[in-house]
DNA sequence: AGCACGCCGACT
DNA sequence: GTCGGCGTGCTC
């Protein structure tokens, strides 16, 4: 009480909002009614805006409604007005939004991912607020429950309605849910309720999540993993920042493990986030949050619904939230008490990529977790070069997982060296590979071949007059997908039917495919073992990721012999009965400049690699390759990982590429064909702001794809050396030329291809 | 981003 | 004369 008679008795001036100060230091967290306060819109223009506060006064951070012109827009209150502006012309707050007010954390977090992407403010709000209706009221739904008293008369419906409510005990229910779960009419229970034998009351609309209980127990871990938890959680325990690089194969309770340090943060009264490369993994992984922590957490990716995704931002704000899992966007998330990020299958190229804002949620993690003091799991079974340099460095903890169900089970590797096979050139299962393939066929085993080509055919070629099909809108060849009849570009998605004639002579009749691809292999795998099960899991030909998922489960459950899988069978699926891989082109991605083929060319193949011999079954992978000597392929048959990546981490070093140098791509595109090239060579010879740092340009060259959706693309490169301010002298270097309106320029940091 | 302003071509 | 093309500039 004596409370209320304090707050009555304040000044119109706010004194004592702010318990730690004292009652006569005005608290420089709020502004009173009136006051000049800098506002940060989400409209694209890139400068704080000076607002009177509004009635009432608001907070620092507050999340506002502001007049723009003759709009109204979302803004947060930034800071103190500049006051620079004419006083007649500034206008006025309209409201102050029911959402807690940013917390200073985020906004410098926002700040430094804008400096570090040169990026606007304005997009990073943007990201900061991808929720529906964050200005809304606390809305209330009814909710109806059992009441004390009898109805007065008795009737199978109503019995229904009321044994319904005692079955779930106390749980209160939407009238659609309720009138659904009895099977009843909703005028059954407005009866019920007119009577209060069943009491309607008002619940809001956003409940927090169910709580997670750190000791719900899971799954006894092995020696080795509960090492490896327990320095998980010995780190989540300092409260302070800091990075551990977790490596483990899928199988080796990479999961379970870096689930204790989730545990331990939760403990701790703290939020904990996981970021997962791919939506369709997510519904297996939450089945595993719930087994470990006895509810499901918080699902954040572009397939949840706006309710949801309001509901999530809510509560995770007013801490009704403790662990979000989710795709990277999930990490602009207004957490209050963030003290974990964990980072799974950090090497996953997806994490780099373009929503608005071009960034590496890999490296904003780590950004927002040293803002907020918040531990970082970076797990992954092949790491980046850029983790694994790190930890080398000494910047990050290493933390590897060796045990795979007690025994350390690689599979045996083996090149087949394509040079010694005969093939006819059609052709793509060697005569070494298919005998494998038999043998694990009679003894009731399951082979796997992975060829990284969607699709029939990779070239359609004009056996007349060569010509290949390709796109009208990109400078892509169209690939030809058998399974829908149609020529498909992969890089717009355009699509058209596979055409009689040659497009281009006319000739009819000699189309002729060019290459293979996984439907292509599928057709000789079923030629060549006409009494073998054989299922193709390509990322195109499922309808849902619900539908994916049952097609793995069931080969899982041993529905196929041979499994003929793209790229998406390296991601983490368990085929305890697979004891064969067999990658159909280990060279693919080798050839070309790309530095960073190697890299992914490694991943890759061990991970497919390691997809064999689960359980207690020793496995084989069997690479084919036309040149077996190449440091890439011969890293990956010695297993020895560690000797990749210091062999091409001297490489990288001695370029003066990523992760021992700086890099930017600047793409440059427009409908005009000539336009973008023009730019381009105008900022290559104005490049004074870069040799003030001593970075480099190259360029302009037609991008990786020289025209995507008729968009003509152009592309420099600039390197600089590891400590150069290569942000600020791109600012200024890029500002020199101006754009015609159709003209776009993007910068994209650390780019993860590059030539 | 929107939206107004404004400055030149072809229409009732 | 005006309708309308979209280049330029402003929003506190």
């Amino acid at each position: 009480m004596g409370w209320t008679l304090v707050i009555m008795a304040l000044p119109h001036r706010n004194h004592s909002r702010n318990p730690f100060h004292g009652a006569d230091v005005p608290d420089p967290q709020f502004f009173d009614h009136g006051d000049l306060v800098g506002v940060l819109t989400a409209q694209p223009l890139d400068r704080i805006l000076d607002y009177k506060a509004p009635e009432g006064g608001c907070h620092l951070g507050a999340f506002v409604e502001v007049p723009l012109g003759p709009r109204k827009v979302l803004g947060v209150v930034w800071g103190a007005g500049k006051g620079d502006y004419d006083r007649a012309k500034i206008r006025s707050v309209i409201r102050v939004l029911d959402a807690a007010p940013m917390r200073d954390e985020m906004k410098q977090f926002l700040t430094r991912a804008a400096e570090y992407t040169l990026t606007p403010m304005s997009a990073m709000l943007r990201l900061a607020t991808r929720a529906p209706g964050l200005g809304d009221p606390p809305s209330m739904k009814k909710v109806f429950r059992l009441g004390q008293v009898a109805p007065d008369r008795m009737t199978p419906a109503r019995a229904r309605v009321i044994e319904t409510l005692n079955d779930y005990g106390g749980l209160a229910f939407t009238l659609k849910e309720l009138a659904e779960t009895a099977d009843v009419s909703t005028s059954v229970i407005k009866g019920l309720a007119a009577q209060r034998a069943v009491l309607e009351e008002d619940r809001p609309r956003d409940l927090p999540f169910p709580h997670l209980d750190p000791d719900h127990s899971g799954k006894t871990l092995t020696g080795d993993q509960q090492a490896g938890a327990e320095a998980l959680r010995a780190g989540v325990r300092t409260g302070q920042y800091g990075t551990t690089l977790l490596r483990g194969v899928t199988g080796s309770g990479k999961t379970e493990v870096y689930l204790e340090a989730v545990a331990e943060c939760l403990s701790q009264g703290r939020q904990a986030l996981v970021l997962l490369p791919e939506i369709a993994l997510t519904a297996e992984f939450l089945t595993r949050v719930e087994a470990r922590f006895g509810a499901r957490p918080a699902e954040w990716h572009s397939g949840v619904t706006m309710t949801e995704r309001r509901r999530i931002w809510k509560m995770v704000g007013q801490g009704g939230a403790q662990l979000v899992v989710g795709a990277r966007s999930a990490l602009f998330l207004p957490f209050q008490n963030l003290g974990l990020i964990v980072v799974d299958e950090e090497h996953d190229t997806s994490y780099k990529q373009e929503d608005g804002v071009l960034y590496n949620a890999r490296d904003m993690t780590v950004l927002r977790a040293s803002i907020c003091g918040a531990r970082v799991v970076l797990a992954s079974a092949t790491p980046s070069l850029e983790s694994w340099a790190n930890a080398e460095a000494g910047k990050y903890d290493k933390l590897t997982l060796t045990d795979r169900f007690g025994v350390a089970v690689m599979p045996v590797m083996k090149c087949i060296d394509m040079r010694n096979e005969s093939l006819p050139s059609d052709r793509w299962i060697s005569p070494s590979l298919q005998r494998a393939v038999t043998a694990r066929l009679e003894k009731g085993e399951q082979s796997l071949l992975f060829i990284n080509r969607r699709g029939y055919a990779p070239i359609t070629l004009c056996r007349a007059c060569g010509h290949q099909i390709g796109c009208d809108h990109c400078d892509a060849r169209m690939v030809e997908h058998r399974f829908l009849k149609r020529l498909v570009c992969h890089q717009c998605g355009e699509s058209k039917p596979m055409p009689e004639k040659c497009p281009s002579c006319e000739a009819e009749g000699r189309l002729a495919p060019v290459g293979p691809g996984v439907e292509r292999l599928t057709e000789e795998a079923v030629a060549l073992f006409p009494d073998a099960r054989v299922v193709t899991l390509s990322s195109d030909m499922y309808g849902s990721a619900r539908a994916l998922k049952a097609e793995i489960e069931a080969i899982a459950a041993g529905a196929a012999d041979i499994i003929i899988g793209t790229q998406l069978v390296a991601k983490g699926h368990n085929f305890p009965q697979l004891t064969l891989v067999g990658v159909i082109d280990a060279d693919l991605g080798l050839q070309g400049s790309d530095l960073r083929a190697a890299e992914r060319t490694f991943q890759l193949m061990r991970q497919v690699a390691g997809r064999a011999g689960r359980a207690e079954r020793q496995g084989e992978a069997l690479l084919q390759s036309y040149q077996p000597e190449h440091p890439v392929i011969r890293a990956i048959l010695a297993g020895d990982e560690d000797g990749f990546w210091r062999a091409e981490a001297g490489e990288r070093r001695h370029a003066g590429v990523p992760p021992y140098g700086r890099m930017a791509g600047i793409i440059l595109s427009s409908t005009d064909p000539q336009e973008p090239f023009d730019v381009g060579t105008e900022l290559a010879r104005r490049d004074g702001p870069l040799r003030q740092i001593g970075a480099k340009v190259f360029g302009p060259a037609p991008a990786p794809i020289a025209r995507i959706r008729g968009r003509h693309r152009v592309r420099l490169l600039v390197t600089a050396d590891k400590g150069a301010p290569l942000q600020a002298a791109l600012s200024r270097w890029v500002a020199q030329v101006r754009l015609s309106p159709q003209m776009r320029l993007a910068v994209d940091i650390d780019p993860q291809s590059f030539y």
